[in-house]
DNA sequence: CGTGGCTCCTGTTAGC
DNA sequence: TGCTAACAGGAGCCAC
């Protein structure tokens, strides 16, 4: 489900609520993409300290160790006082003294991992490799964006989505932030005009925050952990609008696939 | 070593 | 209307 505006959005709505609070026990579902890495007995007891983000990690630092929480395709999170019994697919409850954080996930490509700390093996090797981090301006630099660029001749889309040069960007804002700097899906990073870059380089920060400043939300079903669903008022221009006119140039857009993925254009705009 | 294809799983939708 | 097939927001892994 979740690209980083959603992650963000899911990580802001309980991070307070959350923090200070003491684990009662643990319940797993079905398994997830990887097993817990510790019996569910073993987190109770711990204290949860703070929620971060690093890509569309979701961290949980605990008194001891951390969980690390990923939504994969369909994965979603709920925390509230109390919930109703667990339905088919909701795989992971943590009951603390302030509420109960929920994962419900139909497709199970989401992950729950319990990890000694980001030095953790596991950890580290879901973690070191990830890019920069698009709304954090210190990581985020045009320098290292623009050297990232030259780096490689794969297509800019496959570029934004491989996250080793910058994380968060998912398959709907890659379409949207490819329209927005004009520039075409299949183009090869290394032959994008400076000028070009650039308004990437300013699409990327622009589209994300504005997203997670409007609630997190160009997907259908998205709703933050206090079960507030997105407000939709950020309205995709291209992705899923096949046929429809380009809001500038009425040109209808048009759709391709690049690795098993769906990319939409504006082919006007978006000349290669 | 960079790159592209495959894979995990279930629910929804498009097309016949 | 009903069945079937294609497709869906991610990303690690493994062949080239």
């Amino acid at each position: 489900m979740p690209e980083l505006p959603e992650v963000e959005v899911t990580r802001r709505s309980f991070a307070q609520a959350i923090a200070g609070a003491h684990i009662h026990h643990a319940r797993l579902g079905k398994p997830l993409r990887w097993p817990l890495g510790c019996a569910p007995e073993a987190l109770a007891g711990r204290q949860v300290l703070q929620v971060r983000r690093r890509g569309k990690y979701l961290l949980v630092d605990l008194s001891q160790g951390m969980l690390m929480l990923h939504l994969g395709m369909s994965g979603s999170l709920r925390f509230a006082s109390t919930l109703p019994a667990p339905g088919t697919h909701d795989h992971f409850d943590l009951h603390t003294s302030q509420g109960v954080l929920r994962l419900h996930d139909p497709r199970r490509f989401g992950a729950v991992l319990a990890v000694q700390g980001e030095a953790d093996p596991i950890a580290h090797k879901l973690l070191h490799k990830l890019g920069m981090e698009p709304l954090d301006p210190s990581s985020f630099t045009w320098p290292r964006f623009t050297a990232g660029l030259q780096a490689s001749s794969s297509p800019i889309k496959s570029v934004l989505l491989g996250g080793k040069l910058v994380v968060g960007v998912g398959n709907i804002y890659a379409s949207e932030v490819l329209f927005h700097s004009r520039i075409h899906p299949e183009m090869p990073a290394c032959a994008i005009s400076s000028i070009k870059a650039k308004r990437l380089f300013h699409a990327i920060t622009q589209v994300l925050e504005q997203a997670v400043q409007h609630g997190g939300s160009t997907l259908r079903d998205f709703a933050s952990s206090d079960g507030m669903p997105g407000h939709f008022q950020l309205q995709a221009l291209v992705y899923g609008r096949q046929h429809q006119p380009c809001q500038h140039c009425a040109t209808p857009i048009a759709l391709l696939r690049q690795n098993q993925r769906s990319s939409y254009y504006c082919p006007r705009c978006q000349r290669a």
